[in-house]
DNA sequence: CGACAACTACTACTTAGGTAGTATTACCAT
DNA sequence: ATGGTAATACTACCTAAGTAGTAGTTGTCG
């Protein structure tokens, strides 16, 4: 807890590396590489380089194993995923949750399924309070 | 329509700029500078500049009036809340709003208020399809 | 008229993401 | 042993946000 970084404002590569850290518990620089595939071909180093800069940031860590680095997330998806979400929340809605769905019900498309999912969440929340 | 700026990734700043412009519809330097207030206490030329940073990438846009602009939002409100909303539900949720929707009621804090006006836009929203 | 105030233009610097080349090191197989 | 390969380290760039100082211009008031 000393020393929290920034957990909002990652970039695009930073969330997708942080991604795969979340999903494989360690991940060598080349197998984060490959997770990525090759879609987005981005250099061996490049992937290297972010990691080390996430790491000085407080985002990752590692260990070494014989030669390579075993990277880890040091900060929980929980953590980044709500203060990303409540960053926007409040930079564009000034903290309304209702302002943002209804933004978001508006001008997208939504399935029927959705919507059901969606009453049923609202339902379960009330009836915990 | 020509060159759509990237719309979502504005800054903090540009987007507090960017509320004022939409707010009063035309606003010279001076008018943003201080509707942003002292609390945020920037130097004037850094609005400055921001707004001139801002129209070269399409944002703002100005017109002269005797020796100052008097700039306006190039872009609208709707088009950047929308564009920065879908990008994030999209980078975090793989565009899931139930996914979202659920991440945030359960780590926020919700008044009973805000989920009767969640019910209530979800029950619109059937309605109308 | 002359000083000052208001404005824009220009320049500069810091930080961070993103991207990648080059250098160095160390392992491994023939 | 030696050359190739895989790793990390270091360096370097570009772009964009954010911040602000300085210079230059012009309008206004006393």
């Amino acid at each position: 807890m000393l020393s929290k970084p920034k957990i909002h404002r990652l970039g695009d590569l930073q969330l997708k590396i942080m991604k795969v850290l979340w999903e494989r518990r360690e991940a060598t620089v080349s197998e984060v590489s490959e997770a990525l595939g090759r879609d987005a071909n981005l250099a061996y180093t490049t992937i290297a380089t972010m990691l080390r800069k996430m790491e000085a940031r407080g985002l990752a860590a590692h260990r070494t194993e014989g030669r390579r680095f075993l990277y880890r997330a040091a900060v929980a998806a929980d953590a980044v995923t709500r203060s990303m979400a409540d960053h926007l929340l409040d930079r564009l809605f000034e903290g309304s949750l209702a302002d943002m769905v209804n933004h978001l019900l508006t001008t997208r498309e939504i399935s029927r399924d959705e919507l059901r999912q969606l009453e049923r969440l609202i339902a379960e929340r009330k009836k915990k309070t």
